[in-house]
RNA sequence: GCCCUCGUAGCUCAACGGAUAGAGUAUCGGUCUUCGAAACCGAUGAUGCAGGUUCGAUUCCUGCCGAGGGCACCA
């Protein structure tokens, strides 16, 4: 507000100087003793109209001197023509009461007010492992949903498995080779072994695909006939394997705090997804070679031709995203999709964007490609192929342990929490698209820039005014001697907004950083309980920070534990 | 060969074309009889190379060097 403000008295400014059309931006100056807010507009003006930068900053503040409320302390030039203005601290004081007032609401805004948005993510596999891509992934969407959330979107989760598909025939191929009672006595067996089994499966069924071509031959009937469903032991065995994938990955979600609204199959787009373009053959897809391609390049010349339904009359991943999309719409009327998948589909993803303009405009109007880097390991990338995957089960509970080891008399819930909270802030803290070097000492760091370290502070503050019991919580203006604290705590709703609009979540996690940092060095300087007359005053900006990063860390889909 | 990303302290990351390029970690030195030391305070240390656009470039453009991904029936 106090944004919008200031904006409309350069704008008046410039005007009255006979100056239009300068998109100038109004930010926060990086060096807060410049002051809270700076323009750029005199620079960007300067030369429209032929004048000294400094000068004309100088006539600007001569104008802007004229109108600006109280609640603007001073106008400066500086530097090169910057025009830097200091805000009143009273105006600090009301929005942080603002902010302890609306508690959980702290934050958000409606610039997304009625309208749907599905998210789509993690995207685990039935029958393979649910490893650390996916935990990227799910950290990630679920990161962007909350976002998206807080801005006052209707937000659906959604979850895309691939239940059928070559690695699913090469695990199932593998079964058919065990004896009848085995697979009598499998259900009740623990959720663990079934896993166990499971694996060494697909392990096994890779291998021999791998080791020639005539054991590829039989598993590409199979794969086949779980398309068709047209033989009654493969289904079952199909079906057998899925349920123990899914009961597994439910898990999983458990662990993560994720919920998703909807679950979406390959056995159900792939059908789907033959038929549209089976449809628009001739039109948007022609044969070629026995397949069914989409000449991409004909629309764009940076794109490439991608087969959407194999020789053998399969649906390829392309094909099934255009069934994807329409069961999307259909089950959800989205103003906006967002898909979130590894990078190394991207220029798939291209390919896939232009068919569904060709096909159906509207929804890949609506369609938003997030990608993310990959989780390398410094040797090198990691593989699910051979088995060889670093799991999302084994990193967490190696996240734990190490907590656990490492920090005197934690609860092992609280380290469990700890290690979630680890394992996804390493993910969030970096833009997206970049790979992320996974380093096990670095990433799962409970120190200094970590998720651990948000979670202690917020515990912290929670210790304090759990200590202060009913003493008075005041903001007054007068006591405002913090400085850095009560100007960044206001802060947050232009974060979480930008956040939003940028799908990017890194900006909210930079951002808690800075304010635990900020309030952990005033901890330690000050002592907050000694009953002085600005006591109330600490008390509240210990409140406004303890809702700030409760608040933070439910954006970034982690929790925030009153003790740790 | 073509297309897409990306090169910032020893390492992992920030920086909405702006002011003195910020953090964490590592290293060195301080701080617990006092609100939680998973913390705090201090020191050291960086824009791959060469041009260009701009009042101003880590950011935009071109070339080079280097890394990763993709380029027809796996996803």
């Amino acid at each position: 507000m106090m944004k919008e403000r200031l904006e409309g008295y350069i704008d008046e400014a410039l005007k009255e100087l006979g100056i239009a059309d300068v998109s100038f931006v109004l930010e926060h100056p990086d060096d807060m003793t410049h002051g809270d807010w700076a323009t750029n507009a005199a620079m960007l003006a300067a030369k429209k109209v032929g004048k000294n930068p400094k000068t004309l900053a100088e006539e600007i503040v001569q104008k802007l001197g004229e109108k600006k409320d109280t609640d603007v302390l001073s106008v400066e030039v500086a530097g090169p023509g910057f025009i830097n203005f200091k805000i009143a601290p009273a105006v600090f004081d009301k929005e942080l009461s603002a902010a302890i007032s609306q508690g959980d609401k702290w934050g958000r805004n409606e610039t997304l007010k009625g309208k749907k948005v599905m998210v789509e993510y993690t995207d685990p596999n039935p029958f393979k492992e649910f490893h650390i891509g996916h935990l990227m992934s799910n950290a990630i969407g679920e990161s962007l949903s909350c976002v998206i959330e807080a801005s006052g979107a209707e937000v659906k989760r959604a979850c895309y498995q691939g239940d059928v598909g070559l690695h699913v025939a090469k695990a199932v191929s593998s079964m058919l080779e065990q004896p009848e009672d085995f697979w009598d006595s499998f259900p009740a067996l623990p959720l663990k072994e079934r896993l166990a089994y499971l694996g060494s499966f697909y392990v096994a069924g890779t291998y021999a695909y791998e080791s020639g071509e005539k054991w590829q031959k039989p598993i590409h009937e199979i794969n086949k006939k779980i398309y068709e469903k047209s033989d009654k032991k493969v289904s079952f065995l199909h079906s057998l394997g899925r349920k123990t994938s899914l009961e597994y990955f439910e898990t999983m979600y458990q662990r993560l705090g994720t919920k998703f609204d909807f679950n979406f199959f390959e056995s159900e787009t792939g059908v789907r997804g033959k038929g549209i373009v089976t449809e628009n053959k001739g039109k948007v897809f022609e044969e070629s070679e026995g397949a069914i391609v989409f000449h991409a390049e004909k629309f764009n010349p940076k794109l490439h031709t991608r087969v959407f339904i194999s020789k053998e009359g399969l649906p390829t991943y392309e094909a099934k995203e255009l069934g994807l999309a329409e069961k999307k719409y259909e089950t959800f009327p989205y103003d906006v999709s967002i898909v979130i998948t590894g990078n190394e589909v991207n220029d798939y993803f291209q390919v896939l964007l232009e068919a569904m303009r060709q096909i159906f405009p509207e929804l890949a109007a609506k369609t938003e490609h997030y990608s993310h880097g990959m989780l390398r390991l410094p040797t090198g990338k990691m593989s699910s192929r051979t088995g060889d995957v670093i799991t999302a089960t084994s990193l967490l509970d190696k996240a734990k342990e190490l907590i656990m080891k490492n920090v005197e008399g934690v609860m092992e819930d609280v380290a469990k929490a700890a290690g979630v909270a680890a394992v996804k802030y390493s993910v969030l803290r970096q833009a997206s698209g970049k790979d992320i070097i996974f380093d096990f000492d670095q990433s799962l760091s409970f120190e200094g820039d970590s998720g651990p370290y948000l979670q202690y502070t917020y515990a912290r503050t929670h210790s304090v005014l759990e200590k202060a019991g009913n003493t008075p919580v005041a903001l007054d203006g007068e006591h405002n001697n913090y400085g850095a604290l009560p100007k960044l705590l206001v802060r947050f709703p232009e974060v979480v907004l930008r956040a939003s609009r940028e799908r990017e979540p890194h900006y909210i996690a930079n951002y808690l950083i800075e304010v635990a940092r900020e309030f952990n060095s005033f901890y330690g300087n000050t002592t907050i309980l000694d009953g002085a007359s600005d006591q109330p005053y600490k008390l509240a900006l210990t409140k406004a920070v303890g809702i700030t990063l409760k608040n933070g860390l439910w954006l970034l889909g982690i929790t925030a534990p009153a003790k740790m």
